[in-house]
DNA sequence: TTACTTGCAAATGGTTTGCAAAGGG
DNA sequence: CCCTTTGCAAACCATTTGCAAGTAA
């Protein structure tokens, strides 16, 4: 993180203005918008040097496709295994355990991911009349 | 998961057998010892299989290369950000939390996973001694 | 017998890299 | 000016897929 470029302010707006973790193509389709000559590979690098200037946070999902979010923005999720839709959780109530880490295992803790699986109320509500369909 | 052969044993046997998630290319390595004809491929089929099957669980770390373990067995790990090394946790304490967000949210939760990131004892200690050479 | 499985080889696709040109400080 | 950054194209590599031959039930 050397340099302040125009690729690399729309990398960070985009990732900014995004209310849930982005792949770098989603990122990269909200910041050709602000730079219409922009690379994919540069939303790649990008991501990379604000990663490792600890301004962004990378998360690789189930589905192999890494998601990139502002770091100081803790937030855990919960995913419809069907939809693949997040809801983002409100709590993270791991302060005291990672206490207890520390005392137990000697690692200094710098973070922690956490996501539960499930299936959405929607996704829920179509399964159950497809079943229904599927008796009659 | 329909039918058995000798392959998908061998499989199931070295996922069953290691005390820590394993690479599709780790159980090849020690499945190919039982079945020495065996395919990376065939293995790739196999735990596609036991996960769907519900024997198995599927996740990918944050290098992009999925694990493979016992379904069964839930654990949860904490991981050096140096040295990749995990060490498996005891508890697991979100039978609680995962109520509250039923409550909440209206998912049927079917599962969860969560991991720590830090720098372990070892790669602490070797930092401070580059530190200090560095320094010199 | 007859689907399901396997092995091989080739394709896929997100991500990374080499290199010459562009541009920030 | 120097060194980082960019864009393009090609490489990477874990994983997936097509297909013909093999095999469990």
């Amino acid at each position: 993180m050397q340099r302040q470029t125009p690729q690399r302010r729309a990398v960070l707006a985009a990732v900014s203005a995004a209310k849930a973790p982005l792949t770098a193509e989603q990122v990269y389709s909200a910041a050709v918008c602000a730079f219409p000559h922009l690379a994919l590979t540069t939303v790649y690098r990008s991501l990379d040097a604000y990663v490792e200037a600890g301004l962004m946070r990378r998360s690789i999902y189930d589905d192999g496709i890494a998601r990139y979010e502002i770091a100081a923005e803790h937030r855990h999720f919960l995913t419809c295994t069907i939809c693949k839709k997040s809801v983002p959780l409100s709590v993270c109530p791991f302060e005291q355990l990672e206490e207890q880490l520390v005392r137990e295992t000697g690692f200094q803790i710098s973070g922690h991911r956490m996501e539960f699986f499930g299936v959405c109320p929607e996704c829920a509500g179509k399964q159950a009349q497809k079943k229904q369909e599927d008796d009659e």
